[in-house]
DNA sequence: ATAAACTTTCAATTATTTTTGAAAGTTCAA
DNA sequence: TTGAACTTTCAAAAATAATTGAAAGTTTAT
């Protein structure tokens, strides 16, 4: 294989992955993109490479952007903006999973609270949802802790030895 | 809040859960209804109840089957099919887990292999592409590894020991 | 063998999401 | 200021995904 195939490959299967983890395609190929690239690119590129229009490419950088995944690259003397991402796994892992706890985890569990509180009446039904919303309740909450810690940077000699441990 | 309300904040949050998480609206919400369900529940029940289409009912209760959270109930005399969901959290936690691995992780985590694995042509850009392929396979792989010995049932008493202690 | 009871299939429809592209907006050098 | 270089916005179009419903298929009791 050679590098113009396995970029090709590379990209298009992290587009398709993204979509599965709730970001789209273009977005992420955009950063699938520049995690590859040596240099910082600015639009015009993306949108060359990718094959996709200007205001495609806008608003998936923007989304990035929001993400904290990429961000603008000043070059001196230069008009355009040039974009780059976080090229360290680590903290691309951090970073993706700190934003989809907050988005996802956190408002999910907010829910299960709710909803897990409700009075009990007595009657068989209740009595069930209000178990088994509580038992989703925990385990979301245990996982969502769960991957604060051993993603977050500030690991504890546990986290960290455990880490080097299970792998 | 009544248990009508809670039962359908529930059904519906858990619903657009599952649209995020590769899975479809209705067959999150069949689970859900399942899931706290008191007795198992026939197609014509589901279909009343989510409203939602008995050939949509159908299609989607054999996604469930095949995703294995979701098994049929014969009950002894009748002639209609009745279906229940895995009802512990655990069980349920360690399928949908071991599904995912086997579905999206592990094809991902060879694609990754393959393309990190083209000849170094000593290029920066061939350089590169290696070098961050490469990073993201091995997170994908302690992930991946870590997420089955975290969730399997097999654990030893190191994973046990660190679950209780990491939550 | 038949027919009632039930489930599955799938082409067509409907709903949702993504993408486009051109107009409007911004920034900056002269 | 002006206008060239660039970015953003957003209504419309295109692509994709989910849903319907009725016909075909299956099972079982008689």
């Amino acid at each position: 294989m050679e590098y113009k195939d396995a970029k090709e490959k590379f990209i298009s299967t992290w587009g398709s992955l993204g979509s599965l983890w709730g970001i789209n395609k273009a977005m992420a190929q955009i950063q699938a993109l520049l995690f590859i690239s040596t240099k910082p690119l600015s639009m015009e590129d993306i949108m060359e490479d990718l094959k996709i229009s200007r205001g495609n490419t806008s608003m998936n950088l923007r989304q990035l952007m929001d993400w904290g995944i990429v961000t603008k690259e000043l070059i001196p003397g230069e008009r355009k903006e040039y974009f780059t991402t976080e090229k360290n796994v680590q903290e691309l892992a951090r970073t993706v999973a700190k934003e989809r706890s907050r988005r996802e985890i956190k408002p999910v569990i907010k829910i299960l609270k709710e909803v897990s509180s409700i009075k009990d009446d007595n009657t068989k039904k209740t009595r069930e949802l209000i178990k088994q919303t509580k038992a989703l309740h925990d385990l979301a909450e245990t996982a969502d802790t769960m991957m604060n810690k051993l993603v977050s940077q500030e690991q504890t000699w546990i986290t960290k030895s455990i880490l080097k441990f299970i792998k």
